[in-house]
DNA sequence: CTGGTGCCTGACAACGATGTCATGCATCAT
DNA sequence: ATGATGCATGACATCGTTGTCAGGCACCAG
């Protein structure tokens, strides 16, 4: 019988409500909710507050896919996040403070993990393309990010993080690794250390062969030869960590002190030096802070990183070039700090 | 002169290409290229390949909320996931593995940190909505998720984590706090122990009063007199955690073993232990496994959580909800896991 | 009373895509 | 040759919203 009469009760159905069924109720325009939704001036007060009635009484909500479809500058309000893994501690910490400088402007962030694959970055880079994001904050892994090339230059706002890109010219925001590596060496030279050695990650990662060449280059700034050097790279996890460790510290000639180049690594060091029962006879300093550190025996002397100036500063390059900034593209880069807490000051054993 | 000639050529605008550039480049229709993008069926092969030679050529991407918004179902291909913290380790692992069962499906997930903070958990929930996305993962913090329930009714996919909604009936996915609590009671009464302590966190949260619970039933089973079990809440962060384990300890009727409900509880527990010299005469158990704790002098035994198999589980329900599952809501409740390290083996001194 | 000035308001097209449907063409059986 | 069949294709309406623009009404000055 009744075949218009309740086309629009979303009460009754199972559909959200939508503009035009608050504007019936409201016995107004559709643009009149509209200008109410987006507190638009140009609509009386009582009316206003009739809207506003209608949309609370059908629980309706703004949606805001189909409005940055026609609104003048397709903003979705939402921005893709790129990291190593949503459950890296470091990670989160870099999620955690740009997250807290977008959602103040009403930005959500879309987040994802790429663990190291190359293909991966591509595919969720596509995928947040695909999304219409404002903007994107990116850890490259991928060999060249020119891929995004044709993104860059219609101006979509980007914000590397963690590593540079490699084949764009685009915003960085980066850890001074190669001089807080150099630091660490400085530190335990300092502490009377000739015999040092290195222990660090896949040298495929652009980070890790930044420490590399700070330590190395400072250990030869202070006259050691850097050819004798014992390097040991490749090191992923704890185990081959550990294993590395417990290696060079069996051998003939064994390095008085350890510069591990990551959390994983450090860990593993630290296990082999308990394992052989000197952890109070080599001295061990670990680039990237963790917690607990302090709470070790004896505690670990690291090269603080500072994730949180990272997610923040990159927060602030997006929202600048999301607001129009235009400038040249700039690589920020934020200072190491460096921790003692014991194993970094244990001095060589005569 | 030429007024319509150069409309379709977005190469020299900063525009992005959309369908219609794409088709007049392959001398299409628009409707030929939308079946050429979702790979529906009825395009010639050489059709086919005209249209993906040109979308390549304008580096074209098809715009999902566009696509959404007529598409039946209008599925966004996207959720909300929302966590007391993005950059909590518990956290990021829940996180992690709903990632890992969602990318798996082409959904992109917005997370966002809720700070245990009732209002924000609403708003977030608002700019979710928002968005249109699929479904939502939320970790409850309000007094009542009642707000949600119109949402819930219209058949949104809703599966809440950590802990149980209050005020609706919805799927959830919790660990098992006050089953892991008692058996942490257990272990202790087992070594020997009669003068047990509670440290937790602040009873407005949920998992805390149940590890209270579990903890304190356990020692009723076993005889012990409750009533004068040291119990001290409110505890959020490592250093109140601290001054209350000290406080306790230096009392005159110290207790031989302690619980630790959270962390940064056990944390704090730690270093007062370490402060008074006593980390290997009182016995620990913490509730919540933690990086390192097996390094620790002694190792600290620990209720483990599940974090993994709650994100899974969770990713496993929101999936079939969106597949129409319309089933009653369940809660589903992961069980922990009790590793010994040392700390919680402690005997009581005679 | 008339014309001008604002303020509110809603009709309509448009955003970029997809669902529906009609059309054209080649192929095939009769 | 004729009608039926099926495939490939595109015109058009539509999704929920916002930008544009014109119309209506009240109010004021002359």
């Amino acid at each position: 019988m009744t075949t218009m009469s309740n086309r629009y009760q979303p009460e009754t159905t199972k559909n959200r409500p939508t503009m035009r069924h608050v504007a019936a109720l409201a016995g107004v325009g559709i643009k009149t909710v509209s200008r109410v939704m987006n507190d638009e001036p140009g609509v009386s007060e009582a009316t206003r507050q009739r809207v506003l009635g209608a949309s609370q009484q059908l629980n309706y909500q703004l949606d805001m896919a189909a409005g940055s479809l026609r609104r003048a500058g397709r903003q979705t309000l939402s921005i893709g996040l790129l990291l190593p893994s949503v459950s890296n501690p470091f990670s989160g910490e870099i999620h955690r403070a740009l997250e807290d400088a977008l959602t103040a402007r009403g930005i959500a962030v879309f987040a994802a993990s790429l663990d190291d694959d190359p293909e991966r970055e591509k595919a969720l880079v596509a995928a947040f393309l695909g999304r219409r994001v404002d903007g994107l904050v990116l850890t490259p892994i991928a060999k060249s990010q020119s891929y995004v090339i044709p993104e860059h230059s219609r101006d979509l706002p980007m914000v590397f993080i963690d590593r540079e890109p490699v084949g764009i010219e685009a915003d960085a925001v980066v850890t001074d690794n190669a001089v807080g590596a150099a630091r660490a060496a400085a530190h335990l030279i300092a502490r009377g250390h000739t015999k040092l050695a290195y222990l660090g990650d896949r040298t495929d990662i652009q980070t890790a062969r930044e420490r590399r060449r700070g330590f190395i280059e400072e250990l030869g700034r202070a006259g050691i030869p850097t050819s004798v050097v014992p390097v040991r790279e490749g090191l992923h996890d704890e185990e081959s960590a550990r294993k590395a460790a417990v290696e060079l510290l069996s051998s003939e000639d064994p390095p008085t002190a350890i510069f591990s180049s990551q959390n994983l690594v450090t860990f593993g060091v630290m296990r082999a030096l308990k394992e052989l029962g000197v952890s109070r006879k080599v001295a061990l300093v670990g680039f990237d802070d963790f917690t607990l550190a302090d709470m070790m025996d004896p505690g670990i002397t690291v090269i603080a990183q500072h994730p949180e100036r990272i997610g923040k500063l990159a927060a602030g390059r997006l929202l600048a070039r999301i607001d129009g900034d235009y400038s040249a593209p700039t690589t920020y880069v934020v200072p190491t700090e460096l921790i003692e807490r014991g194993s970094g000051e244990l001095r060589p054993a005569r």
